[in-house]
DNA sequence: GCAAAAATGGAATAAACATTCTAATCATAA
DNA sequence: TTATGATTAGAATGTTTATTCCATTTTTGC
C-alpha cells in the first residue's frame, strides 16, 4: 500500500481527519485517536512502545493506527505531529533570551516595540480566556435597546471612547461622547433617561470626572456598561454590567490592546442587533 | 560518570553553556556546538547517525560532545532540546483553529471578539516582522530633536493621536494635539518652524485636513513622521520618515492594535533618548 | 623534533526499534 | 446458537539505534 493523494500532510488536516473518523473507528484505535488528540507532544516525541504503553494499546494497534490514516506506518504519521513543534513560536521567555541577545545589534527603540507587541498580545489573549459570552451578550442587548448611548472616557481611556464614538458614527448609532471639553462634562448628562444607556470606561488612577458622571447616571437610573480593571472599581460597583480588562503593561504603560478589541466587539455587535 | 549537579536541565541554560564552552572545545565537538545552536530543531528530532552526517562528524563525537556538555550520553542531551519544543507555543494557524472550534458554541458576540483579536493579534504579529530598527531609529531621533511636537491624526486615527498626546502630557513633552475643533485646525501650524515636528497618522480613505496639514507642513520645511498604509499614501510623499502599518480588518472595521504599538513604541523611545 | 597526551575515526555490539505475522478474541448477522 | 469477518494481543523479525572500544591521527609541552 503506498500513501494515498488524500492523506494529510499538516497537522490541521491530520487533526480533522482523526476527529472525523475517530468516533468511527473500532475500539482500539478510537482509543488511540484519542490520545493522540490528546496528547500530540507524546506522538511526536515518544517511541511505539513508550506510547502504547501511555495510550493503553499494544504497539501493533499504533501501527493499524496510521495506515487507517492512510499513512505506510506509525514513522509517516509521526513525522506529521514533528513538523507541527517545528513551526512553532518561541515561548515568552525565549523571545525575551533572543531580544536580550539582539540587544546589542538591535536598537533600543525596536526593543520598546516588541515590548509593547508582546504586552497587547498578551492582554488580548488574556480577556480573550476571561470573557464571558453571557455578559457580552447582556451588554450588547442592553445597548442595543438604548435610545441615545452615551460614551465616557477621559485621559488614557479616551482613545477607547473616540474610537468608539467614531465607529457609532461610522453604523449610524445614535451617540453621545462626553470628551470633557469646556468643563461642562456633567451637563453633558443632562438629559439622559432611563432609556438611554451609558459605555464608561476607565483604569486605575480612576479619572474623578468619570466616576462623578458614572455615579450621576446610576442615580438617574440611566444603565451603566463599564469597562474596568477591577472588582473595587468604582464603576463596577454603579454599573449593571462590567467588564474586567487586565491589560498588561510595559515600561510602566499600559497595552491598550484588548480594552479597544473588546470595545470594537461591542460597537459592532449593537449594529447588527440594531440591524436584525 | 553521573550527571553533575551543574548540568543544565533546561534549554536557556545548555545553550549559554554551549556558547560559553563551545570556543574552547577541541575541533570537532566545538564544530557541534555550532551545529547545535544552528539547528536546535534537528538535534531535538534526529538520530545520532543523521545529525553526525548533517554536521559532519562521526556518531561518537556526539556522545562525546554531550558527555562534554556533562551528560551521561546522546539521549540525556537530546531531551533538553525536545523539552525546549514542548513548551512553544501554538503558531498562529494552530490558535486560529482553536479559535474556530470554540466558535461554535459560543455567542455572535463572542465570535465577533474572536475575530477582533484575531486582526489585532495578525496586525502586530505582521508589523513586527515589517518595522526596520534603522526607520524606527531616524524617526526618534527627529523626534526628540523635536523643539514641539505637532500630533495629526483625525477620524479613525484620532484614537491614536490622542494617546500620544496623552502619553506626552504624562511624560513632560511639549507637544500640540491638532483636533479640528472649531475647524481651526490649519490654523495651529501657523508657529511651526523646522526646529519642532510633526507626526501624522492617517489611512485609506486619508482624511482631507491631515493631508492638507502634512503639506502644509512640508512646505514650511517642518519635518514630518509619518504612519500610514502604503508608498502611495499622500503622506509618505510629503513625509520624512514614514512607517508603513498594514492592518488586518475583520467585519469591515480596521485593527488599531499595531498602529497603537508603535505609536507607544514612539513617545517613549522618545522620551528616553530625552532623559539620556 | 620528539615524547606524551588528547582527540578523532570507524568498526563492533547489544539494546531498542518499527513493523509483520498469526493465533485468539470479539462483534455481527443469519 | 453458529458461522463469518473484523479486530486484537502478543510473539517474532530484521533493522536501526546509541554507545563503547581501540587503533590512528593530531596536538601539546619540552
Amino acid at each position: 500500500m503506498t500513501t494515498a493523494d488524500t492523506t494529510p500532510r499538516d497537522f490541521a488536516a491530520l487533526k480533522a481527519l482523526i476527529i472525523e473518523r475517530g468516533k468511527t473507528l473500532p475500539k482500539r484505535l478510537s482509543q488511540i485517536a484519542a490520545f493522540a488528540l490528546d496528547h500530540p507532544d507524546d506522538i511526536a516525541f515518544g517511541t511505539v512502545a513508550s506510547i502504547a504503553e501511555q495510550a493503553q494499546v499494544q504497539p501493533s494497534s499504533l501501527i493499524r493506527f496510521s495506515q487507517a490514516m492512510g499513512y505506510q506506518g506509525f514513522s509517516e504519521l509521526q513525522e506529521i505531529f514533528r513538523a507541527r513543534l517545528r513551526d512553532r513560536v518561541p515561548n515568552y521567555e525565549e523571545r525575551i533570551a533572543q531580544l536580550r541577545e539582539h540587544a546589542k545589534s538591535a536598537s533600543k527603540a525596536h526593543i520598546l516595540f516588541e515590548g509593547f507587541s508582546e504586552a497587547a498580545q498578551k492582554s488580548i489573549a488574556d480577556l480573550g480566556s476571561k470573557l464571558e459570552a453571557a455578559t457580552l451578550d447582556k451588554a450588547v442587548a442592553r445597548l442595543a435597546a438604548a435610545q441615545t448611548i452615551y460614551i465616557i472616557g477621559l485621559r488614557r481611556s479616551f482613545p477607547i471612547s473616540s474610537y468608539v464614538a467614531y465607529a457609532f458614527g461610522k453604523l449610524g448609532i445614535r451617540h453621545v461622547l462626553i470628551d470633557g471639553l469646556g468643563g461642562l462634562a456633567s451637563n453633558d448628562l443632562t438629559f439622559a433617561t432611563p432609556r438611554d444607556a451609558v459605555l464608561a470606561v476607565s483604569f486605575t488612577p480612576y479619572a474623578s470626572e468619570t466616576v462623578t458622571l458614572v455615579t450621576q447616571a446610576a442615580r438617574l437610573h440611566v444603565p451603566v456598561i463599564a469597562i474596568t480593571d477591577s472588582a473595587f472599581s468604582p464603576l463596577a460597583r454603579d454599573a449593571e454590567i462590567w467588564f474586567e480588562v487586565a491589560e498588561a503593561n510595559f515600561e510602566g504603560f499600559r497595552s491598550l490592546a484588548a480594552t479597544l478589541a473588546l470595545a470594537m466587539t461591542l460597537t459592532v455587535a449593537v449594529a447588527e442587533k440594531r440591524g436584525s
